[in-house]
DNA sequence: GGATTACATCGACGGATATCAATCTACCTA
DNA sequence: TAGGTAGATTGATATCCGTCGATGTAATCC
């Protein structure tokens, strides 16, 4: 996962506990991308995400009655899931419509692999 | 992402709000995924395991200083990636040796992308 | 055996978070 | 313009989570 820089192996089990002074992601890098995952590590956020994956396009009050929250649990959620860069709105008439940001998770998931 | 059933496109913006009984992530499913994101939301975890990846093992002492955290601390964050099965231990001696499960990480991955 | 070391566990504390009732705001409709 | 509706915001509450000091446990060294 994410980046390398050097690698000193040390798998000697008499000289332990030479300090790695090799930075290899950043502080400001990793408060970064636990946002992200952050927004992704609640089973009620999950669902939604997935429900409106499957519809590509899902109103607000789509979401309370098959994630069983109130209105401004459901409006929380969304709040999440989009300052997270996760799901897009877009305010037609009196209804939010929300999809997802496909790119926004397979960068995430770019995170993870090698 | 995810796993799709059927997909009933609601656009029209006037009738709005017909009941989505799609259940398309299960709440089981759901809660289970969410721990593994849990323990990738913290800042701290992510540096451990950036630490863990790069150097291939690392022996829990080896990230005191770099993570700038107690022992504790430390103890408590490799249990929780150990737990979410992202980083897999080994007692050899007085010390205690991770390295990355790199399967669960491209599993997470792949969690995320289509 | 006794001292030391690496790590786990416990207990406590402060800050974050999930939730909902009540309220506010914007928009639509009659 | 008045009433209704979708969604955001606020405030309160209960729970979860990150952190560390103190302590426990197991392995090593002299």
């Amino acid at each position: 996962m994410v980046e390398h820089t050097t690698s000193m192996a040390a798998s000697d089990p008499v000289s332990c506990c030479s300090p790695l002074d090799v930075e290899v992601l950043s502080e400001h890098d990793a408060v970064d991308i636990a946002r992200v995952f952050a927004a992704l590590s609640d089973p009620i956020r999950l669902r939604l995400l997935s429900l409106v994956a499957s519809t590509g396009e899902v109103c607000s009050c789509d979401l309370e009655a098959p994630l069983e929250r109130s209105q401004p649990t459901i409006s929380h959620h969304t709040r999440i899931l989009s300052e997270a860069g996760l799901i897009t709105g877009e305010k037609r008439g009196r209804w939010m419509w929300w999809s997802v940001n496909t790119e926004r998770l397979e960068q995430a998931a770019r995170l993870l692999s090698a």
